[in-house]
DNA sequence: ATTAGGG
DNA sequence: CCCTAAT
């Protein structure tokens, strides 16, 4: 025993470097960690107390119960097939286990760094640990007992790996200089093709469940994001950010720890011919923001609507983790401490360090990633047609990155294909500069760039971060003026820095401006941020840093922190300009893209705005949007009784013609005149109304002024229809919304001094042709019409629907939320595809209160159930919903569960009276035999009902065994397993 | 508010 | 899919 010490109440001890057996690869002279705890996603800590009682208990057990030590182990590492019962167990708890841990340095707790550099954050197994320690996880065997001490997974020796690899900082750490990552170069992407390559078809293997947990190892966030291709971008821009941080030898280490060398892996360039095409995609997206001044144009051609799904999840993500998780991803996105408390800013900055990710350091091919992710195969989406199948190699994405090589000269190219060439002339300058410069003198820089401190020593790290962040300004800006003013702050005047527009011009102001146009409302000016590709097109900047060049000084600091949250003192107006900019676009692309910062903006601010673009099959577009409490934009701080909840979905016929977007924003930053007070519960304000738009795609921009905004104050809850209308989120913003309006007027009032928002949009909206419709569709068809006609024409009563309406009613809602409110393409489409259409009035009108909506259930809906019951398990119906269903108005939690019922009687599993002759349905879609076996294997897994959660669940451990224990065995459930998993609610039921 | 289960 | 009881 080489010593005990405490930190925080967590004992650690260090134990002789012999009691761990050798198994291969055993580090020389390692030093064994006793009660060392490995969180799921990697990070070593040391155990509690109780933590360590708990598994002593455990191991106490008889033999039978051994195999929870294994249900244990398999579900912290995320096999979740071999972990037995979980569903009690899968909510966020994570499960640690307990174990010898060596290393063959001094570990200490607690950030401290030791001697060697490596602090215990880089114990971090960055592949996640499934992939990290798989022979530990697939094996039991590795599973020994120790006679005096506790549980000791040999296997975990594979972490070592990470101990001697990860490093702490650059600087000292890129060990072979040909080999190593140059952040000063490119920063991005001189990724061993070899290495991507492998890296992808690894992730490939993986099931969702452990891309979702390599998710976590490696942002450190929970996701319960479903979508595969979505998971893998994520992935890889984790491990490609640990590439140019821990050098390039890890993602060998990853590869070959996982021992699947086997296939091999191409990379195909093709994809990146598509890359350049966003704009493609949607030629005419744009975004309205209108309100009493100024319109907002936030369109950005570029990036897709994200599913909701997504967003909505990644919100929910980031709204279970704790304020202090929310600093570590922080950390480690920015690389920066922070003692920020503030949650919403916390999020809106990992939002922006995610969208950075994703424009700077990934290149295109990440972006349609995104939009693949969106699983809108049937989209037809020009730009990603034919890419995103192979978004799995970086260098697709970048083709030639990985060749460069890493000198100074080289140049910050973070092109990557398509996005913002930077003039590589300015980039070498660039370069150059910032290696002259002092760390301290890269301390101001990265200030002055990011606004934030950093105590960052690393140079690289500095560079690279300050790099981007200038790119981004390269891009905003029309540019000399910026950098020769950085030059000249970095006393390095005779370096000329030239922003040389044209080499990038090309692709953006063309693309940006198709459509774009100043709206003046009412004298005011629109800001225009719409960009059809990702650089801010001159035009753009142009138009938006006109209208920002009216503002004061003080307005632009007003408006920054509208944007970024913070208080700024900075008076260079340039600056401020800049970043507003860049702060919008952010919104825009984020909102677009990571769909992250909607939390951001609906937990302040609330315009709930759905667009919905779609294209009959005549190829006209025609477009819808509908706008829901467009309320406002911006003003955090003051408010934070502000909500916008922006969807913006588009999707193309299957004639693949562009399709046309459309969208409104919130008034922004102008301070309203008093007398325009009232009018910022215009949020009450639900107004909807159509029109006929030609495939101009854009002509529906119509709004009010908040001078035509009726006001009103809302002063009954909305009927369940609309409630359920909007998703999760934006019902949970509206609530509170309410809450707040009717708890706070006067603040309301104080705030409308400020102006946030007022503007409410009606936006034109056409239903859907569907000319595969047969009569019934049409009927739905019209159905859906005349709700809207009514909704149009009632706009406002809308609120003062009855709730005490016959519950049925919601439906006049519904298929207008579920349509226009949904992102989820998924869900879309199975709306305007399938749903829609197959809505059935089952009784006539006279009996309106009885009639039943039936919907018809897909295969993709089906599909999704299955997944989300193996995910989170029979009985957590909300949760399912939630997660995979997150925008279906319809498909409640009840519906859910008896869609499951009905899986169960179809998929011959027992449950009651099972018929065998149950079978399909006519007229229903048949569901697979895979699927229906799938459902039988989950039925036995999951028992339903699902098993009464254990009542005692003190630890997390023992609720685990419980678990476990009620089902015995994964490989096989005879019968009496199944028995004794069965005591659900049918068997309490039999007591009584 | 959510779930189980009957209809 | 609806409804209700139970929690």
């Amino acid at each position: 025993m080489l010593g005990n010490w405490e930190e925080n109440g967590n004992s650690w001890s260090m134990i002789g470097n012999t009691s761990m057996p050798a198994s291969g690869e055993v580090v020389a002279g390692g030093i064994t960690y006793n009660n060392a705890l490995v969180e799921g996603d990697g990070i070593c800590n040391s155990a509690s107390e109780d933590e360590i009682t708990e598994i002593k208990d455990l191991l106490a057990e008889p033999e039978s119960v051994k195999i929870s030590m294994d249900a244990l182990l398999y579900y912290n590492n995320g096999y979740l097939e071999k972990c037995l019962g979980t569903g009690d167990v899968l909510g966020n708890e994570f499960f640690h286990y307990l174990c010898t841990l060596q290393s063959d340095i001094p570990l200490f707790h607690n950030d401290l760094v030791n001697a060697n550099g490596v602090r215990e954050e880089d114990l971090h197994v960055t592949g996640g640990l499934s992939s990290a320690s798989d022979e530990l996880i697939l094996d039991t065997k590795y599973i020994a007992r120790f006679p005096n001490l506790e549980y000791t997974c040999e296997g975990l020796h594979s972490v070592n790996f990470s101990l001697e690899t990860c490093s702490p900082g650059l600087s000292g750490r890129v060990i072979d200089s040909s080999e190593a990552l140059d952040l000063s170069a490119g920063t991005m992407n001189p990724v061993p093709e070899s290495t991507s390559d492998q890296n992808v078809l690894l992730l490939d293997k993986l099931t969702t469940h452990e891309l979702q947990l390599a998710y976590r190892g490696i942002f450190g966030l929970e996701t319960t994001v479903m979508d595969r291709e979505w998971l893998f971008s994520r992935i890889s821009l984790g491990l490609q950010n640990f590439i140019t941080e821990n050098g390039p030898g890890f993602l060998e280490r990853e590869t070959s720890s996982t021992e699947r060398e086997d296939t091999h892996l191409k990379c195909s360039n093709d994809s990146h011919e598509t890359n350049s095409s966003f704009e493609s995609c949607s030629p005419g997206l744009r975004e309205r923001v209108v309100g009493g001044a100024k319109a907002l144009d936030l369109s950005a051609g570029t990036i897709n609507p994200v599913p909701v799904s997504t967003s909505d999840q990644n919100v929910l993500i980031l709204d279970k983790l704790t304020t202090h998780e929310l600093q570590l991803a922080y950390r480690g996105i920015f690389g920066l401490e922070t003692t920020v408390k503030d949650r919403k800013w916390l999020f809106s900055r990992i939002s922006l360090g995610l969208q950075n990710f994703i424009e700077t350091e990934n290149g295109p091919g990440f972006l349609e990633r995104e939009i693949s992710s969106t699983r809108r195969e049937d989209m037809h989406l020009k730009c990603s047609n034919d890419s995103h199948g192979k978004n799995s190699s970086f260098e697709s994405c970048s083709p030639g990155l990985s060749e460069r090589v890493t000198d100074g000269a080289e140049a910050i190219n973070l092109s990557a294909g398509t996005i913002n060439p930077v003039p590589e002339s300015t980039s070498d300058q660039y370069v150059l500069l910032f290696d002259n410069m002092t760390t301290h003198e890269l301390h101001q820089a990265f200030r002055s760039t990011f606004g934030l401190e950093t105590t960052v020593e690393d140079r690289k790290w500095l560079i690279s971060r300050i790099s981007l962040g200038m790119q981004k300004f390269i891009e905003a800006e029309d540019c000399p003026g910026f950098l020769e003013s950085r030059v000249s702050s970095a006393k390095h005047e005779d370096m000329h820095l030239r922003c040389n527009n044209d080499s990038h011009g090309t692709n953006s102001s063309k693309s940006c401006s198709s459509g774009l146009s100043e709206r003046v409302t009412d004298g005011a000016e629109t800001l225009d941020l719409s960009a059809g590709t990702i650089p801010v097109s001159e035009s753009t900047s142009d138009q938006n840093g006109h209208l920002l060049d009216k503002l004061t000084t003080q307005e632009l600091q007003y408006a920054f922190k509208n944007t970024f949250g913070l208080e700024t003192t900075v008076k260079d107006r340039k600056w401020l300009i800049n970043r507003i900019l860049n702060g919008l676009q952010n919104f825009v692309e984020m909102e677009n893209v990571s769909g992250f910062s909607e939390r951001e903006i609906s937990s302040t601010n609330h315009v709930d705005m759905h667009l919905r673009c779609s294209n009959d099959s005549l190829g006209t577009d025609s477009s819808l949007v509908d706008t829901k409490n467009v309320s406002g934009f911006s003003e955090r701080e003051v408010s934070s009784t502000k909500h916008v909840d922006m969807h913006v979905r588009c999707s193309d016929d299957s004639l693949g013609t562009d399709s046309s977007f459309a969208s409104v924003v919130g008034n922004w930053a102008k301070p309203l005149c008093s007398s325009q007070t009232d009018k910022i519960t215009s949020l009450d304000v639900y107004r909807t109304s159509h029109s006929k738009v030609n495939d101009t795609g854009l002509g529906l921009m119509s709004w009010r002024n908040s001078g035509a905004v009726k006001k009103r104050k809302r002063s009954r809850k909305p009927t369940q229809g609309f409630v359920e209308a909007s998703d999760l989120k934006s019902r949970y913003c509206i609530e509170k919304l309410e809450n707040r309006i009717t708890s706070s007027k006067d603040k309301l009032n104080e705030l409308s001094n400020h102006n946030l928002l007022n503007g409410v949009v009606e936006m034109a909206s056409n239903c859907k042709q569907d000319t595969s419709g047969g009569s019934d569709s049409q009927v739905t068809c019209g159905r859906r019409k005349a709700k809207r006609f009514a909704k149009q024409n009632t706009s406002v009563r809308v609120h003062e629907h009855d709730p005490g309406d016959n519950k049925n009613d919601r439906s006049l809602f519904d298929p207008e939320h579920s349509s226009d409110l949904e992102s989820s393409h998924t869900e879309w489409q199975d709306d305007m595809l399938e749903s829609d259409d197959c809505i059935t009035t089952v009784s006539t009108r006279k009996d309106l209160s009885r009639r039943k909506n039936h919907r018809v259930w897909t295969l993709s809906e089906v599909m999704k159930l299955i997944e989300g019951v193996s995910q989170h398990g029979v009985g957590r119906w909300t949760e399912i919903k939630w997660l995979l269903f997150p925008s279906s108005a319809h498909r409640t939690a009840v519906d859910l569960k008896d869609k499951w019922r009905n899986l169960l009687k179809a998929s011959g599993a027992k449950l009651k009276n099972r018929r065998k002759d149950y079978i399909g349905q006519k007229g229903s879609q048949p569901i697979p035999e895979s699927a229906l076996k799938r459902v039988k294997e989950l039925a036995i897994i999951h028992p339903y009902p699902r098993p009464c959660q254990s009542r005692h669940t003190s630890s997390r451990t023992s609720k685990l065994i419980n678990t476990a224990l009620q089902s015995p065995s994964n490989h096989a459930a005879t019968s009496s397993d199944t028995t004794v998993c069965r005591r659900g609610r049918t068997r309490r039921k039999s007591i009584t």
